[in-house]
DNA sequence: CGTATATTTTGCTATATTACCAAATAAGAA
DNA sequence: TTCTTATTTGGTAATATAGCAAAATATACG
């Protein structure tokens, strides 16, 4: 592959890496309400207080979330709410494996 | 997080998994074209056989992609485009990614 | 300043992912 | 069946990632 397609394709690799993770997929859709701190994932997500901080750092080193600070807490912010529509999607993809399955179990009762 | 949330997020995470690899995004790029077999494929990313065809098992088993074999060659087939609208969106986050960094260095020159 | 609160960073270990090579398999042709 | 082509599987080394606990940082306030 040419150099700069390949820097293409890991640029966009690092994003969709970022979303890679059921965690991270879980504030993504909380942030979608509103923002949050990170005390108010951790007690929503149920892990240690750093594997949330982390979480938070990769996905606003993606540039899928910003931070901003009010007073002594922090508040998680996501920037580009069309990764929602990705989710749906992947939703699709779900039912459509879920579906398969289905058939072939169906099949096998034949 | 409730045991059932948590297997819904590391269902949709797998499925993004599968994508979030620069050789994989590119596949699946290419599919949306049109299908192709695992050598044309490793002819344009220019890597082994094996690593193509273990990059095409893992978009198979998530789902995204099915093969059918016609003759002797096998081809691969992406079964959700919805997922390219979702590129879109990833190219949007780059995007925005690319204008801060630009704003930050201007800003410094001021 | 010193203390309390909120959050991040670091150090560590365990686990997962990836790439390549070589060997194995599958399906069709001779 | 044996050959040939197309593709997958197994093994291994290098690298990356996750999660916890402890230490460090940052801000607010008395």
């Amino acid at each position: 592959m040419i150099k700069q397609t390949q820097s293409l394709y890991e640029a966009r690799a690092a994003i969709i890496k970022a979303l890679a993770h059921p965690t991270r997929l879980f504030i993504v859709e909380m942030l979608q309400k509103r923002d949050y701190n990170v005390g108010e994932l951790v007690e929503m997500i149920g892990a240690d207080f750093s594997t949330v901080s982390k979480h938070l750092t990769t996905l606003k080193n993606s540039g899928l979330v910003s931070d901003e600070r009010k007073g002594t807490t922090i508040y998680y912010h996501l920037k580009t709410p069309c990764i929602l529509n990705f989710i749906g999607c992947v939703e699709e993809v779900l039912q459509i494996n879920a579906d398969e399955k289905l058939n072939v179990l169906s099949y096998c009762r034949k």
